[in-house]
RNA sequence: GCCGGGGUGGCGGAACUGGUAGACGCGCCGGACUCAAAAUCCGGUUCUGGCAACAGAGUGCGGGUUCGAUUCCCGCCCCCGGCACCA
């Protein structure tokens, strides 16, 4: 009778049954209602994380509950699998990376199936097959048709011992990770994709992406960086030198020039001074990350050479500083150190001259050139002064006004500049995609023809972490010129993994297709009605994605402007971190799994133990699940011991999407206790006669009010699922309702129809976070049709109604009563009935009222003063 | 350094449009069942004072607007994400 509830059992035969009935496919001609949901793909690293799992969680919810109602969802998943973990599992094990990357995926592959995503895996696909890759080549060689691909020097972090190109995430402290060499800069040739064509469009779309996250658009908008100003140029000795500034107004006030190092001017110091040429040297060195350059110390050095301010005929230095990006503008700006603030600390470091050329209006404290204050980059409320004709005019007068002084001469024009860069994709590594270009000593580079497409990837290739295993792979290397004929060199360049990413989610309509990029499944499928991913995407690859699209929609592949409909943009997962200290300082980290907490009476932690041991450990926080810390949870492992439904369950339960979760052991079994506790209470209510049909009509208040409940709660959980993507508030509702629902006990045929309505609903609200459950028990329910199919539950407006409502009765803001009313009630009598109560009278004594307000059906706020 | 986000009981979080702060869960305390433990069930649980009724305080810190502020405004502190070669 009394069957306990066994994951182990239900779960297999739920999902077989899904797999039997092709429950996932999804169509290839997508109806008007059709929805597409897609998580961002995973790389695969071996084992899913907690990431991951919440990651697939949420999409599958959102999925599932689409579904049932009646909507054609497509949920695909495949694999980014070109990377640099798998070029680094292969340096510490001798494995080809496509080896370890292959045999990951398949691991992968079962531990998210044994999860029960509504996933349709026949459109499953990997970035390292040449079935995908050779697309990206195909619409790279359309790209350098186009002009949108050119090539252009970059700059890399360089390992002079390991005499290879760093990722950013390799450079450590200024150095090597694997040789502790000091980095360097180095100018290397590379492939570039022109994004910045686009930027003024990537940037006026974001306004239509209404459904993304505030806050993604704002990071998106500021990395874009649209600024308006004015080009200047400074006549020196053999030309112009031309800077960028958003300031013209204060033109007047520039007393020095800054060069980048690698400017050509520094260059040319650098040929007669040894000095400056050690200076440029000693910038060389350190990484090329901003984060790194944007905190380095200010440095600088006069170059000796002088530029002709365009106005005053006034000459100024020429210094070359390191605060001055290559990359940014002209890489040379113009200083006023009165009006900047990097400027102002450096003329202070150098004792440069300091010009200050605007002034307060508004009563901030006077111009103090030892000083810096924050008004002195306003536009507001200040005129120029020591500006000669142009003293007295506010910000956007003295701009137009000088901008028109230097149009006149021919030195400057009104300009717009990008903050956004073109996105260099050339990679010196060996696990990507290979760039398709062919150098001939006579033709020069020779894009590879379409027919001869896909340049395929060679795949027994162990790198060991010094220059590129592919530039010594001869096979690969030589060929002949497709153009000549002659005896010719392949590019060993791969692209950046984020061209793969960049275009996955058009490619899962169509994956079967081996003659065409995209195809009519794909133009049906487009837009992705939803996706979901990790914040510390919000900006790169998202940024790339739209940006990719928008070029495929301008070689007439697809229709879209934008790829992605509506983004939900999940936190991390985070968990406790546990450790010890030896006496050299150096910190062992133990599994949160591995420690016991004590607890006072208050239930505060008070010790910690290591299980295995029994000595003491220290707590280290609550941090990002990570190797370094070891605080990482197996979702296998979770999987392996409760189920994955109480795995789910838990996930959506224990925080908000779009913020970190805590994983908690004793969380999960609160969530295990909940699900054992219903499947019991379900149980309890099968073994007892069966109800009658439902008469809402004939219902006692008891039985009303369990009722009532169950319609709150489906009308909560529907909004929340549908509208508010509010998980862990929907669960909430479910169980509290599953709180009333056990503790109506119905004494008639009548009363348990209101309970079997209930469960009934429990069992669908539930089904798209808990699916393998509700399968198991709609089945119980006498139900032969799956969970999916079973629709959802409908919201009965007349259950809502309700004869009276609690009101809060405050005096000045502090409730000092409850009363009863009708929820139509007027204000008179609510007014009435709120003065009349004993506890408002007392604190009314010897006060005035001084106004009442009355919010219906909420409260009312007596205001008195003495 | 620059851009973005966050901070509410012992803990995760709720409060959706300015209207009862702490839903739901964890932990803890007490009780039932048991020879005992586990499991399960019942009750309590923001802090301070009080037997209680109740009173006072309270949403990172300091100010402001409002009858009323976790919510809006100004100034600060701390933590987290991104910074173009990690994905």
């Amino acid at each position: 009778m009394n069957q306990p509830y066994n994951p182990a059992e239900i779960e297999p035969a739920a999902r077989q049954r899904w797999v039997d009935e092709q429950a996932f496919r999804a169509p290839d001609q997508p109806g008007d209602d059709a929805f597409y949901c897609l998580s961002m793909f995973p790389y695969p690293s071996g084992h899913l994380h907690m990431g991951h799992m919440r990651n697939y969680t949420i999409a599958d919810v959102i999925t599932r509950h689409l579904r049932m109602q009646g909507r054609a969802v497509l949920q695909p998943m495949g694999w980014d699998a070109f990377g640099l973990p798998a070029e680094n599992a292969a340096i510490a094990r001798g494995v080809p990376p496509a080896k370890w990357t292959r045999d990951n995926i398949a691991h992968m592959r079962g531990q998210l199936q044994d999860l029960g995503f509504a996933i349709d895996w026949q459109r499953e696909l990997a970035t390292c097959d040449p079935e995908y890759y050779r697309w990206n080549q195909w619409l790279f060689l359309k790209m350098l048709e186009a002009g949108i691909a050119y090539k252009k020097t970059g700059t890399v972090n360089w390992d002079p011992v390991d005499q290879t190109v760093l990722a950013n995430e390799q450079v450590i402290d200024g150095r090597g990770w694997r040789t502790g060499a000091e980095v360097e800069k180095r100018e290397i040739p590379m492939y570039y994709l022109a994004i910045t064509r686009y930027a003024d469009e990537l940037l006026e779309s974001l306004d239509g992406l209404e459904e993304w996250p505030e806050r993604v658009r704002a990071m998106q908008a500021n990395w874009i960086g649209k600024s308006t100003g004015a080009e200047v140029e400074f006549p020196h000795a053999d030309g112009r030198l031309k800077v960028f500034t958003t300031r013209p107004d204060t033109l007047m006030g520039a007393t020095y020039m800054a060069v980048a190092p690698e400017h050509p001017l520094a260059r040319k110091a650098a040929e007669t001074r040894p000095d400056v040429a050690e200076f440029i040297r000693s910038c060389a060195t350190g990484g090329v990350s901003e984060a790194e350059i944007a905190t380095q110390e200010k440095r600088g050095i006069d170059t000796g050479l002088t530029a002709t301010h365009p106005l005053t005929g006034d000459e100024l230095p020429i210094w070359i500083a390191n605060y001055v990006l290559m990359g940014y503008g002209e890489g040379a700006v113009m200083a006023v150190p009165a009006h900047d603030e990097r400027d102002f600390a450096f003329a202070n470091q150098y004792g440069l001259p300091i010009r200050q050329v605007i002034a307060s209006t508004e009563g901030e404290p006077a111009y103090d050139d030892t000083t810096w204050q924050d008004w002195y980059t306003a536009k507001e409320n200040v005129r120029l002064v020591h500006s000669g004709a142009y003293d007295g005019l506010d910000f956007q007068a003295g701009f137009d006004a000088i901008v028109d002084a230097l149009e006149e001469k021919g030195l400057g024009r009104r300009r717009v500049q990008f903050r956004l860069r073109d996105w260099g994709i050339s990679r010196q590594r060996y696990w990507g995609c290979p760039i398709p270009i062919i150098h001939c000593p006579s033709c020069g580079d020779v894009p590879v023809p379409e027919d001869q497409l896909p340049v395929v990837l060679p795949e027994d290739l162990v790198p060991d972490g010094s220059g590129s295993p592919l530039a010594r792979c001869e096979a690969f290397v030589a060929c002949d010129c497709p153009n000549c004929g002659r005896p010719a060199r392949r590019e060993t360049d791969t692209m950046d993994t984020f061209v793969d990413s960049s275009w996955y989610f058009m490619r899962y309509p169509c994956s079967d297709n081996h003659e065409a990029m995209v195809d009519a499944r794909t133009r049906a499928w487009m837009p992705v009605d939803q996706y979901i991913g990790g914040i510390e995407h919000a900006i790169l690859h998202l940024l790339y994605a739209r940006f990719w699209t928008k070029v495929m929609r301008d070689l007439g592949l697809v229709e879209v402007d934008e790829p992605f409909q509506r983004l939900l943009t999940q936190g991390m997962v985070l968990a406790e971190t546990w450790y010890r200290e030896d006496t050299n300082g150096r910190k062992t980290w133990f599994n949160p799994a591995e420690v016991d907490v004590e607890r006072d009476a208050k239930g505060r932690m008070v010790a910690a133990v290591l299980a295995g041991d029994g000595q003491p450990v220290e707590f280290g926080g609550i941090e990002k699940m990570a190797k370094s810390k070891n605080n990482g949870v197996d979702p296998a492992v979770m999987v392996e011991q409760y189920g994955a439904d109480t795995v789910r369950l838990f996930s959506m339960f224990a925080a908000p999407p779009e913020q970190s979760l805590e994983w908690s052991e004793a969380g999960v079994e609160g969530s295990w206790r909940f699900l054992k506790r219903l499947w019991n209470q379900i149980h309890a209510h099968l073994d007892e006669a069966p109800p009658a049909a439902l008469a809402p009509a004939a219902l006692d208040s008891q039985a009303l009010d369990a009722r009532r409940k169950v319609h709150e709660t489906i009308k909560k959980v529907s909004d929340d699922f549908g509208r508010r993507y509010s998980f862990n508030t929907a669960i909430a509702a479910i169980m509290e309702c599953s709180n009333v629902l056990a503790k109506y006990q119905p004494g008639d045929d009548a009363g348990r129809a209101v309970l079997r309505e209930g469960f009934e609903a429990l069992v669908r609200l539930l089904a798209p976070v808990t699916p393998h459950f509700s399968q198991a028990l709609w089945q119980k329910l006498g139900h032969q049709a799956s969970i999916l199919e079973a629709g959802w539950p409908v919201l009965d407006e007349n259950a809502l109604a309700q004869q009276q409502v609690t009101l809060v009765v405050q005096v000045n803001g502090k409730v000092r009563a409850r009363i009863e009313a009708a929820p139509d009630a007027d204000r008179d009598q609510v007014q009435a009935l709120a003065l009349a109560q004993e506890n408002v009278q007392r604190h009314l004594e010897g006060m005035t009222v001084r106004k009442v307000i009355v919010v219906p059906g909420k409260l009312v706020n007596i205001v008195v003063s003495s």
